[in-house]
DNA sequence: GATGAATGAGAATTCATTCAT
DNA sequence: TATGAATGAATTCTCATTCAT
């Protein structure tokens, strides 16, 4: 059962308007795969999505409100990695598991590349909107993870900090295979850097004090 | 012997512009730790300075330009981490030496925080600029770190990834402290982060396979 | 049935626009019959114009593309002189007819004195877009006068050279009659540059070697 | 006996001073023949005699004054010219006189192609001190040569108006060797055009009426 | 639902020019 | 004699945004 939606002058959307607020949309994204969207203007986009700008602030404020609107249709999916924190993990199947959630993680990233990347751009630079979108589309992540950790090495004394840092580490891991840059590093292929943090998750939830 | 610096109109530069362009560094710094660098704009700059817009150009090309001036000045105690690693560390300093480790990083934070941070979102944007300045001064560290897990621990397989990946988290966490949030997290006080990081880079050296 | 416009924002141009790009093509042509078309500037137009600068640019892509759209709209009637050049001359009409020649391409100028200066003047300059211009808008003039000297007078060996020649006297002297100066002459009255005119065309036409 | 020169601030001129206003002069000129003088700045100059901008302004007002300065020095050998006209032509020698007077002038174009197209530009443009100037120095030429006219062919009722005329033309014709256009015609070899200017001043001589 | 037209506002950039040294 | 330093004043240009149709 759809929504009603309506666009910024109170109107309901027929099925024209949702078209053109999706292409509006969808020739952001494109435009954000080329260049920086540090410059990308109104007039760029409304030029692409071949609409007149007026048309524009129809359906949208301003680009931010084009890239937010994105970002929020891009993250559904985290079920499948929530889905592998929610199986069982014991000793023996521990490697495979860890590799499993670090992959799920990266086609999510393979698959939203472009949105995460923005939203992770736009929260690193402290804009609220984005830096409140992440926190609550991860946070459920990192709290299973955590969970994960207290579960399989009681030890632990600090679960959650191993947690956040664990994922933070995955979350460049995933962002940067494209452009191939970690923090400095020279381009490292993906086996190697997955590798490592499935080797640190491993090792954390295997050690015992 | 001080070099012979010269400005962009290729006038050798004497005392005064010396001071002229410091004081519009000086000046972009301030104003980077208020508000965000994306809409940081020349006439911003030179009205803080108190010189004309015409005096800026004389000194630089762009706003580019004087941030990675800026940042180019920052990382120079880089050493004081490289210290750290060049030291011995053994089996009963390693916790010891661990978080030497890691809280020297973060004092290069808490003193560079603004240059850094700044180095960071232009290389995360794909600013090749900067891209080149953050690999080339944080190789050496995480190279060292890399040795340093082989030395400690021979069965690591895989030491540079390793390395990496930690060195990756560590930034992030250094990075983020002020504005408290470390990818999708909450606000998170920076002993819980910093003991995290130190827990997970000592259970790598010390982990005999 | 009339072609589709567009300014270079890619819009169709309708009525209003359509006169907005009019006006301020007027007003350029108004203001460089005043001053000099060197310090002519977007800025003294658009005051002129009575639009705003941005409005400019809707329609232009500098002051030199209005100059030109103002010079490729001047020279259309340039078949009055041609029809000229189209009827018979023979012994008994020849000075007649090329009183009327001469005439005819001086009441070009004169309905034309802005553009065509303007043409001549970037023509000189080296400006490709205008070089261009005047080649092909004056080829067929010297083409055809070329044409009537071998008719009138087979016996001369350069037709073509001395038709140029003729013709870039010509241009000259309609060209300067407003300044009044030739070539470094003092003011010349119209009629006795015109005559010399005549006289010389008439001279190279009648004379039989 | 060298005059006693002075800069602008009315200091007597030494060598040094000399030199760099020199200098700064045929950097003027080297500058002219590759770009347009449309765009020549007093920064580009200073940038390429190696002064400094103040400098600059030590020896001239702006930059019209060096191109005035360039333009005056150049025209002296004027009298080569005026010595052809002042010998004894006659129906013998004719075509051969009137080919040296039109080479010699050639040869002027080509010794002093730049100074030249710049003063006929300016005084196109209308520009006082250039007209002035391009009708002082080339007044005695066409004067000579309508004292020629009427000397060979007294019969010719507009000598003046038809040595303007010619003396138009062959402007026109030695200053666009170069860039081989002659209002609007395609290149045209030297020769052809050079021949008909002969042709069409020794027909103007010969004729009698 | 869409768009042609227009614009205010501000940013970048460049120059000629001056002055103290 | 020369120049480092600085600037006022334009000018170009671009964008986001609005509104009448």
């Amino acid at each position: 059962m759809p929504e009603e939606l309506h666009n910024l002058q109170g109107q309901k959307m027929g099925r024209k308007g949702r078209e053109t607020r999706r292409r509006i949309m969808d020739v952001t994204l494109a435009l954000l795969q080329d260049s920086s969207y540090k410059d990308l203007t109104v007039l760029d986009v409304v030029y692409e999505a071949d609409v007149s700008n007026a048309t524009f602030y129809i359906y949208f404020e301003d680009i931010e409100d084009v890239l937010f609107a994105c970002v929020q249709e891009a993250a559904l999916d985290m079920n499948a990695i929530l889905d592998v924190l929610a199986t069982d993990w014991n000793r023996r199947n521990l490697r495979q598991k860890v590799r499993e959630f670090v992959e799920s993680y990266n086609q999510l990233w393979e698959k939203n590349r472009v949105e995460l990347r923005l939203r992770n751009l736009e929260a690193d630079q402290g804009n609220p909107r984005f830096l409140h979108y992440r926190t609550e589309s991860t946070r459920k992540i990192y709290e299973a993870l955590g969970r994960k950790i207290t579960e399989l090495n009681p030890g632990q004394r600090n679960p959650d900090g191993v947690a956040i840092v664990i994922f933070a580490a995955l979350d460049i891991i995933a962002a940067k295979h494209e452009i191939g840059i970690v923090s400095g590093a020279t381009r490292q292929t993906r086996k190697k850097l997955t590798d490592a943090i499935v080797d640190l998750l491993s090792l954390v939830l295997e050690n015992r004090a």
